[in-house]
DNA sequence: CGTTCCCTTGACACCGATCAACTCTGGTGG
DNA sequence: CCACCAGAGTTGATCGGTGTCAAGGGAACG
């Protein structure tokens, strides 16, 4: 159900009544964090958003060994990136959030190693590679701002690396939260320690490497600590710095030269 | 010591009287995985090895913070990229190897986000950022396997988190060491279940998220098992699909569409 | 009003960390 | 030539963080 994503004050304000999608500003935030867009590279990015498709959750947007044809960017939603291991468990290795892009990398690499799920109801764009890739072409800076935001996605896997290898649980999973909540202010959907966090413990455990029996137990941890306020997917960072601090949380690897804020 | 890489039957049967820089023929190999590279590619990434420098074992070659101008290729020797923590641990996030780039996003990203350490002499070529993003637009096939190598790069990365997330010490030291072999078998560094391994346990111990105690006791084993050998800096794998077995490797992820064996 | 999914709790087992010592090797210098 | 030293590998004893197993509770949904 689309409990998630209800508007909020960031949203309200615009014109109400043509139903502009505007799940592309997600997107258009986050490529213009670097460097600005010209109106041109604006209109190439919202052209990206044209084909729409919904997702259910628990469903797969792309599976491991797909050779897919187009580019999919998450507008509305999460989604992750995982990997299964022959005994079945589950790795989750990236979060998805609006304005990311899912298979970049399929313009250049054929086929997939990992799969994509969404965690919840999505909207996904669908752009045919080869759009992207005259598009990479015919407005550079765009291009280069689609490099960049796989570069910072390589960043976070190497800081994600650094996490399940070297933290132990409780500080590994504040780490996450630290990480998602200054991804999601880049593109307007975190603010003053606010944000909504649809993860089920099961989905938190298989991206830190623990069991959801001990991600229950660290999450109350950080609750007890008042590190952490989590009610009915709405999760509340009392106090950013102090949870910052436990977790050795340090944002130089998200690369935001346009600063939100500590 | 120049005891690692001394001459293989792959290097012989090339002439011997000019000192050429054999270095750049694991990148060349490298490159030309995907797709074959024409003369003027080729003598382009030659070119991109004429300034080469010397680096002692243990020196850094790049720091975290850093924004260097050049691009740095490993010619010879091995090189980790690195995260230290808060309490002084270290995480390594990637092994470089002969033909490996160490800061290819550096053309895009300004800061490193993490540190790159010689773990045993190496032959560097730095190559102006300049001449690289020049040479990505007048030779697009090398330009494209430019990114190809950091896309895989990315994958590489995505599945060492699920090696520390998901898999127990011992399979977790058994498909470092797969990985390791087919990525150096690709530039001709491995052959016949043999190459040379100059990793100490410590550093074996920060890549894989142990301890350097635990890894003794994890390689003891897979020795008794008879599915590893290792002597004097030299590694044998006598049955590598046995070994594969046990880590669970599946070599997809290294995007090799010329395969090297199984 | 039962079912399902998710969160929660407790008891217990075990993998890997920790601490500390010892060996072995190669290198260095007296 | 031998004493010494530093770095790496090895071993054993013990501790503790997480996993495992099993059961119960609560909210949303059909």
């Amino acid at each position: 159900m689309a409990t998630h994503h209800s508007s909020t004050a960031i949203e309200a304000g615009q014109a109400p009544p043509a139903a502009k999608p505007r799940g592309c500003d997600r997107l258009i935030a986050k490529l213009s964090a670097a460097s600005s867009l010209s109106s041109l590279d604006e209109a190439a990015a919202r052209e990206m958003c044209s084909n729409v498709h919904h997702v259910q959750a628990k469903r797969d947007i792309i599976r491991e060994g797909d050779t897919p044809e187009h580019v999919h960017v998450i507008l509305e939603g999460w989604a992750a990136r995982y990997k299964v291991l022959p005994d079945g468990s589950r790795q989750i290795v990236a979060f998805l959030v609006p304005g990311d892009f899912c298979d970049l990398h399929g313009t250049i690499l054929r086929e997939m190693d990992h799969g994509i799920v969404a965690l919840t109801p999505a909207k996904v764009a669908f752009v045919l590679q080869k759009m992207v890739q005259d598009l990479a072409i015919d407005r550079p800076v765009l291009g280069r701002a689609l490099w960049r935001a796989t570069l910072v996605d390589e960043a976070v896997l190497r800081s994600w690396i650094v996490n399940v290898g070297r933290r132990e649980a409780r500080v590994r999973i504040a780490h996450l939260l630290c990480e998602l909540y200054a991804r999601l202010a880049l593109v307007g959907l975190a603010a003053d320690g606010e944000f909504e966090l649809p993860l089920t413990q099961e989905v938190i455990a298989d991206a830190t490497g623990l069991t959801p029996v001990h991600v229950n137990r660290m999450l109350q941890q950080l609750r007890a600590e008042d590190l952490l306020v989590l009610e009915s997917g709405q999760a509340t960072i009392p106090d950013f710095a102090a949870l910052a601090k436990v977790a050795g949380f340090d944002p130089n690897y998200l690369h935001r030269e346009r600063l939100v804020r500590a």
